[in-house]
DNA sequence: GAAGTATGTAACTAGTTAGTTACTTTGTTT
DNA sequence: AAACAAAGTAACTAACTAGTTACATACTTC
């Protein structure tokens, strides 16, 4: 679906107002058309058609191509980040917190695959474009994972040779890699990997490699 | 480096062993290339100059862009298919097998970053062209590792309720995130993370993980 | 309500790019 | 060695693409 629809500038709007929707219309196509085809495979024209908008105002508020996609990584990275902020706060149990904490990122994921899409492409493009938005981003992100990862160890329940970092990395690869290698993974496993009991199944099987592996222990 | 240097046809050369030379040598520049920028962000011509071949002949032997990059595909996922038939095979002891079926599959990454990137960038394009060369190769591989698994289950080594299929994506990603992201993780880390040591700490972590989680166990 | 400024349009430009054509060179076969 | 075919070259083309320019419209402010 076009952006084109949902907003138009209607005449009687404020300048002010009219340009904010423009910005924002362009932010949203090129989200999506960054997210499904990458920099090098987007086109100005498609995504200034996409927002309903003239390509001479589109590099009026983004200057480039490159900017523009870096704005878009900034805006996409920024939700994350909000996330971050809410979710990852530190409880009591530790096995609570590192089960709501994945929760909450697989499930973000699962909703926001430009997100999802935008960070693949920037692995690629090996952070060219990302290091510019990560540092005040991202790393928060994962620090406070790793602080619930360390209070873990701290409370001994979470094995002191664990190195933290390896942790959020694993974490991180467990989730993104579902939708990630879906459309790769769809045609053998013959299912919607996007239902909502092949979701709750993957995060189920996510948290029970991540706490127990997948061999037999005696107890639990 | 580019590829002229070490194989410019010889004069003396037979008609066949030359046209078999270029088809080689154009089909590592563009190994090289398309892993290294994608399809969107390659350029014929830049593979052409780097296999040291005219563009004329690159279309005589391979048809267009995309059907290059079909042959490139096929040409890597082939190694990969290579090594599974050769290294999955099955032993007695399940821990094992999925300990060296792991660490097979985690040093062929680690020394072929151009496979990584290419599944990378498939990963992306939804499969769209990996599709026609996945049926014959990749799932053999995955099925291989499947049987590894199903066996271990068999012999009660590994949890029943362990899905094959998600344990075969799971290690995937673990493996594989660590070099698709390394250029991300790098700035954070401040190591080197292709070094030896590295490289055996992050084996050392999946295979952890894998087999028992993060989690404290008492026995052992 | 006039002047100024932000928003918007369409046509254009200069450079790029996948793919082609007309032609030359070189090895092979008889 | 002549005839043939495969390998190779350079210049070309048509379509595309990021970015620009000259011009028009409409909102705001004084």
């Amino acid at each position: 679906m076009s952006n084109t629809e949902k907003s138009m500038p209607k005449k009687g709007d404020g300048r002010e107002q009219r340009s904010e929707e423009s910005r924002a219309r362009i932010l949203n196509s090129a989200t999506k058309i960054f997210a499904e085809k990458g920099l090098d495979g987007s086109r100005i024209d498609e995504i200034a058609e996409d927002a309903g908008i003239n390509k001479r105002m589109l590099y009026h508020y983004y200057g480039s191509k490159e900017d523009l996609y870096v704005e878009v990584l900034r805006y996409n990275y920024h939700k994350i980040y909000a996330l971050g902020k809410n979710a990852f706060n530190l409880g009591y149990d530790p096995k609570e917190n590192v089960t709501r904490a994945i929760r909450t990122y697989f499930y973000f994921l699962a909703e926001n695959d430009s997100f999802v899409r935008l960070i693949s492409w920037e692995a690629l493009n090996r952070g060219r474009y990302a290091g510019k938005v990560i540092p005040q981003f991202f790393d928060l992100v994962e620090l406070e994972f790793g602080d619930i990862i360390k209070d873990g160890i701290k409370r001994k329940y979470i094995r002191p040779d664990m190195d933290f970092r390896q942790v959020i990395l694993s974490v991180q690869a467990l989730c993104l890699a579902y939708f990630n290698r879906r459309e790769i993974v769809q045609p053998l496993w013959q299912e919607d990997l996007l239902s909502e009991k092949m979701l709750e199944a993957r995060l189920q099987h996510i948290l029970a490699l991540i706490f127990n592996g997948i061999v037999c222990h005696k107890e639990e």
